[in-house]
DNA sequence: AGCGGGACCTGTGGGC
DNA sequence: TGCCCACAGGTCCCGC
């Protein structure tokens, strides 16, 4: 499931592939895939791509467009089961590529990008600052983990929710999804069920410090890989191997022994240890 | 207003 | 062996 260690190492290993290539056509073969905000995606020919790069759980192309009016971006959002990358030169069309964009690198090659998506969750829009400045989700997004500081994690936690709940709202802090954010409550200590705004400062920096180094393990192991998420290079992370409590309901606490519980938080499975976590 | 939960979507795997 | 159904979950939307 693409959060941000996903997502970031999407971005690192399809920047060598697309930089500054330029995009012949884009062919959308699932309508839906497209953004209802886009661009017509016949506004990304000829605009060259210029870097790849992630801000929460979106993978941003940069585009210099052949003229004003022209996308200055193309954004992704993989959702559960999208993957953005460039096959090899005889690849087949897959079962589930929802659009195909033909590159010319800057060696004058073809190359072909692939967006499959099984689930049909993932979207894909052409975008400009206007588009942005008008899309509610971009402008509710918080702030990345790495740029948070205690104090303004502090003030966004001022909530009746569980903590679980608060850190997977993109709005209180970006990037996080069920992995990770339960990776980070057991590590931090902190039972998921808690009231956000019932953790004490001392646990809110514990929060923020476990979180940001599970995710800067996350990134370094390219992953996590449960099933369907590879990165563009078609590599699986290895981080499900680090999991202590995601997907592991039912089994021995790996700190304590105890049994892990598992149960739903705002209709999301947690799982957790009640005696390492409180 | 703020929160919870269902809908969306399809492949997988457990149980019978 | 094969079928059925729960489950996976990020985000939007609706209702309380």
């Amino acid at each position: 499931m693409p959060e941000l260690p996903e997502v970031e190492t999407v971005a690192r290993s399809l920047a060598p592939h697309v930089k500054d290539s330029l995009i012949l056509s884009a062919n959308l073969l699932h309508k839906p895939t497209m953004h209802e905000l886009s661009l017509p995606f016949s506004s990304l020919e000829n605009c060259r791509i210029v870097n790849a790069r992630r801000r929460a759980k979106l993978l941003m192309l940069d585009l210099i467009p052949p003229n004003p009016e022209g996308p200055t971006l193309l954004v992704a959002h993989l959702r559960m089961t999208g993957r953005l990358f460039t096959p090899d030169a005889n690849a087949e069309l897959g079962k589930h590529t929802r659009c195909i964009f033909t590159l010319q690198t800057p060696k004058g090659e073809k190359q072909q990008m692939f967006f499959d998506d099984a689930r049909t969750f993932g979207k894909l829009m052409a975008a400009n600052e206007d588009i942005l400045q008008k899309w509610p989700f971009w402008q509710s997004l918080g702030p990345e983990p790495f740029d948070l500081t205690a104090e303004t994690f502090t003030k966004r936690l001022q909530s009746n929710r569980p903590i679980k709940t608060a850190l997977l709202d993109q709005a209180t802090i970006a990037g996080l999804g069920n992995i990770y954010a339960d990776e980070a409550l057991f590590k931090a200590g902190i039972n998921p069920k808690r009231l956000a705004k019932s953790l004490s400062s001392a646990e809110i920096e514990r929060l923020l410090s476990s979180l940001q180094a599970i995710l800067m393990d996350a990134i370094a192991k390219k992953g996590s890989s449960i099933r369907d998420y590879r990165d563009a290079n078609g590599n699986a992370g290895t981080f499900q191997e680090s999991f202590m409590v995601y997907g592991r309901g039912g089994q021995t606490c790996r700190l304590c022994g105890e049994e892990l519980q598992k149960i739903r938080i705002a209709g999301r499975s947690s799982v957790f240890c009640g005696k390492c976590q409180s």
